[in-house]
DNA sequence: GTCTATAGAGGGATAGAC
DNA sequence: GTCTATCCCTCTATAGAC
């Protein structure tokens, strides 16, 4: 009987401890990165003294690439939930972007994760590969093959288009935001929204 | 007279010295990041001591603000040293797409100081945004006033038009190569680079 | 299992000699 | 202007008490 109750919610267990410390470290390692992450911090925020965490972590970057799993599979699974690609291409594709965009540039966290990963790319290259094995890989496919699927969206290269739509939204959300670029260079979404669907119409026609 | 002879090769006057420290600031900094970076590891790559480096700039803050401006200045100046845009839509915005990738894909450097900008652009929101100052603002608005006088071209939004053809290659360069995202989810740049010219044509027909 | 206390290394920055 | 030597702090990681 390792459940937590409402009844006994002093008591702790070390999986509650192991959720404490990635809590407490993801504040930290999104805040301030892998190398400017201090552990004594981490423990300030996950209310534990840094033994225990090298109790149940090997070291910082144990404790690091276990974070970025973390997020990177809570990603995948909040981003591939319920799409289910049916219907009118136009319709489709110009809900898919404009949900996909507004979520990346609403949340603050995903942004945080994002600078992290590649500021680290040089040091943890495996990271970042992660994201692409976990959720641009899956998610290319899936719109590849719808986009070869529609016939009369005429599209010679679906490969290639998933990268321009992909491409566009992921470097808006970095450039306007992660980059702080939008109060030199802005662009509104729903600019870069209709430059894309109406690209993808005027190929069909 | 401060100026060094072939003659006098072995006389060192303070500007040189200030160019082998943001020399060898440059490989620590890009090497290792901001937080990574050590002011021992600056001054044994740079030939000077600690306190020289000391005398010379405020601190690590500074010299790496002084280290990232000069960047990118020269960045900008070997961007846009000789662009013309002049001619046939379909063969220059080919030509300017794939020298841009090409050059951006083979430049180790660039590529890390794109992730090193991205990394710490938490910390140096106004490092990124020197980025958009020099480089991409001045960019798009040579590409958009072009793409806007090629009336054939009967592109709606040329603004949002570039932001998909900046986007979507500095996208391609930032996942395939400083993601490494290219063994997971390889993407030629001849491809994307078709993808995108033949988009801009079907615009026009 | 979890804590406090500390070891041991390396960091940024400077004083003082020359 | 430039060096060597050093200060003081924070860091990661662990030893030992409970």
């Amino acid at each position: 009987m390792t459940r937590t109750k409402a009844s006994e919610i002093e008591r702790e267990n070390s999986s509650d401890k192991i959720e404490k410390i990635l809590q407490g470290s993801k504040q930290e390692f999104l805040a301030h990165g892998y190398t400017g992450a201090s552990m004594d911090r981490v423990a300030v925020a996950a209310g534990v003294s840094k033994a225990t965490i090298y109790s149940h972590f090997q070291d910082k970057e144990g404790l690091f690439k276990a974070l970025i799993e973390q997020l990177a599979r809570k990603r995948f699974e909040s981003i591939f939930g319920a799409q289910t690609l049916e219907g009118e291409p136009n319709i489709v594709l110009r809900q898919l972007l404009a949900k996909a965009l507004t979520q990346m540039l609403e949340d603050s966290e995903f942004q945080a994760f994002q600078r992290v990963i590649i500021g680290e790319s040089a040091r943890f290259p495996e990271l970042a590969q992660i994201l692409f094995r976990c959720i641009a890989k899956p998610g290319s496919e899936i719109i590849s093959q719808y986009l070869a699927s529609r016939s009369e969206l005429n599209i010679p290269d679906p490969d290639a288009m998933v990268w321009v739509l992909m491409g566009s939204i992921v470097h808006l959300v970095i450039a306007q935001e992660i980059m702080h670029g939008k109060e030199i260079l802005p662009m509104e979404s729903d600019r870069l929204i209709n430059a894309l669907t109406h690209l993808i119409n005027k190929c069909g026609e």
